[in-house]
DNA sequence: TATTGTTATACTCTATAACTATA
DNA sequence: TATAGTTATAGAGTATAACAATA
């Protein structure tokens, strides 16, 4: 793996960001919100706090866009019997619907692309998948250091 | 290729983005701001009209934009002389050397995790890079771009 | 005192509607 | 009339600072 190779790959998420917002339905979340909907889809209810990081905005900020998801009745928030201090933010059956939605819609213009992809290309995606998932369980050991008992 | 893989891609691609916008640096300019003065960098100059339709804002975003930008010493309008009502819009070497300078943080981000990945991973990694291109290509060839939140 | 979250305030970015200038 | 862009106004989303509540 040389730093060329590192260039190309960051050169390539470039390209597939643009691709990703191309792809993605309009209306309603912002980014943020649609990915902290996520977040709290794949990973269960977390802290205002933890939330905050994980999305790299302020505090305040996530306070207020979860307020929004909660009118919006994608999230709801709950106190932390422990802890009286800390809010606990669940997503609702609402905001996963809302989220399948959106993947849905994505996925059905993603695969018309696919489709008129060579079959050496998809292979060579496909190929990739374990790959991106390494790297994304690596990064988010890297900014989340804790909390894992391995 | 069936529909299962292709949502498996959707989903890395999930990954990819979040993973994207961690690696990117905070300062500066907006999420929209940096893939306009890339495209200018990329395509050359253009018109105002044709960047709101490409990054899916309407035109006083644009306009607005483009006079932030022009008051960072990012890019400047210019006149078509072929037609009065049409603003040509150009990348300036300072924007051009901003966009150099995010790139090198986010791909010396990206190579610190790259080199903690398998070899196999890393691998798969690289022999992907024309698949995604390609599909960039086709993508680009396909109809106007969505409003993309998410 | 430290941590968790909220409130207050201001700034950036965006959209829609109404406008000006050119074709 | 149609097209390219700007100005006016309002709302969403964000940050920093100051605050309240709990540990």
């Amino acid at each position: 793996m040389t730093a060329y190779d590192a260039a190309q790959i960051s050169a390539a998420f470039e390209e597939l960001v643009r691709l990703y917002r191309r792809l993605s339905p309009a209306g309603g979340l912002s980014a943020t919100a649609a990915a902290t909907l996520s977040s709290l889809d794949r990973r269960g209810p977390a802290r205002l706090t933890e939330l905050a990081v994980q999305e790299g905005v302020s505090q305040p900020a996530m306070t207020q866009l979860i307020t929004r998801l909660q009118d919006a009745g994608l999230a709801k928030k709950a106190a932390d019997p422990a802890d009286g201090r800390v809010v606990l933010v669940h997503i609702t059956d609402a905001g996963r619907a809302e989220l399948s939605h959106r993947r849905a819609v994505r996925t059905t213009r993603l695969a018309a692309l696919l489709e008129r992809l060579p079959a050496n290309d998809q292979e060579a995606l496909t190929a990739a998948l374990p790959a991106v998932a390494e790297l994304s369980r690596k990064a988010g050991k890297a900014s989340e250091p804790e909390r894992s008992t391995a």
